[in-house]
DNA sequence: CCTTGTGAACGACTTCACAGCC
DNA sequence: GGCTGTGAAGTCGTTCACAAGG
């Protein structure tokens, strides 16, 4: 029945809980501004007020992966950097296509931090003819003709989709048929993949929203007079 | 204490899960599509197949804010699209300012979906004195310093933090005492801020993170030798 | 028929609290 | 003293299953 321990006291990989990964990024984010502070070790404690959380929930986070502690000193920052990366799959490189040069499509093409955390930008492509065969921060954008292509030379393995959405479904099934094993979604529309297709979503708009309901709300906590039944 | 149900069966936004209110926006974005399509009603199975929820889950999730559907019938897509836009706050205007024009603030700039879902960009800030100044889509570049002059003239209550990382903590403090009350962050680094302010975060590389490890996860999965115990 | 709304059952995640180690 | 790793307890979120309505 799935979950169960291994030898070592981790657990199957498919049985974390994502918000232990996406902790787990933040961690790591965390762990890499102490170590440029100068810090060689931080307690479960420290990290988890840093961030937000308590101690216990960050020692139960790690403690799906294995031991990665020394009590009585807490966590040795470069080690538990290179622990998460290894965990997380960012300690080898993977290699990145671009599918839309929209202002979204530039950005990414900008954004530096990418290669930093073992991410290689190898690929860019468009279906607009007047965009095809320019260049953007030294990356030439090619035509949608040669994806499946390019890709396999590249060995291309993850897929950035920032193209209008009513062409993500199709580059999508096209990504995958062509060997992508991974894709992140930056088009506003559900994509309907096989299972064995890792898939992350970003939506600005869906992310405007949680901030608008977050905000309508303290409001209701911070501002407004109380008069519902709430407190006790 | 704290969590009890109103008058109307329905209980209080502070207790209404994170999970709930991104699968709200899914909802809408969903609804609209569905309208565009030119369908009247939908059955909660039906909107959970096409974004992979069951259909007790979308019941569930709307039943935390009212009555919304029509037994033997569904919901009828329009009326259900005003619902969760006056459950989001996105059913009034919020004014946005942004803060850093790089690469990622001009795609923010550019990026249309945002007024036609209750967001206007009011205001643009940058503290590089060749960008102050300039107009991207018709919006005009300013100097920091205006910050919370121009915050208070436009009555802002949202702010869009694109900065580097290391300038980051000190604009959300800025903006929160000139008044703004939601923050989505783009820069790599937690902020520390009040609890009365709203606080959404989006990190690219975090992004990039989840997807590496599902891959990864994935592969375990599909392709390797499953000999660890997995099954039953 | 079909569909919603919802208590009750279930499972998943978090917090507690402490034994063990430095 | 300080700190980790971890079972046990508790809380939170999801699924089930069915009564009631169109």
């Amino acid at each position: 029945m799935s979950v169960g321990k291994n030898k070592n006291g981790t657990v199957n990989r498919s049985d974390v809980p994502k918000a232990v990964v996406s902790r787990l990024s933040l961690y790591l984010r965390e762990l890499q501004h102490l170590i440029r502070e100068g810090n060689e070790t931080i307690s479960s404690s420290g990290l988890g007020i840093r961030l937000g959380f308590s101690d216990a929930q960050v020692r139960k986070d790690l403690a799906y992966f294995g031991q990665f502690g020394h009590p009585g000193v807490g966590y040795r920052c470069q080690e538990l950097v290179q622990a998460i990366k290894r965990i997380l799959g960012t300690d080898q490189e993977w290699v990145v296509a671009l599918i839309g040069i929209g202002n979204l499509g530039r950005a990414l093409l900008g954004y530096h931090g990418f290669a930093s955390q073992g991410f290689r930008l190898a690929a860019a492509f468009d279906s607009d003819p007047t965009k095809v065969g320019q260049q953007f921060e030294g990356l030439l954008v090619e035509s949608m003709d040669l994806l499946e292509q390019r890709i396999k030379e590249h060995g291309v393995t993850l897929g950035l989709i920032a193209t209008p959405a009513n062409y993500a479904q199709e580059t999508a099934d096209r990504l995958v048929s062509a060997g992508v094993t991974g894709i992140l979604n930056f088009a506003p529309i559900t994509l309907n993949l096989p299972d064995s297709v890792g898939l992350v979503a970003v939506d600005l708009a869906t992310e405007l929203e949680q901030l608008s309901f977050a905000v309508a709300s303290n409001q209701d906590l911070f501002q407004e007079s109380p008069d519902s039944q709430a407190e006790e």
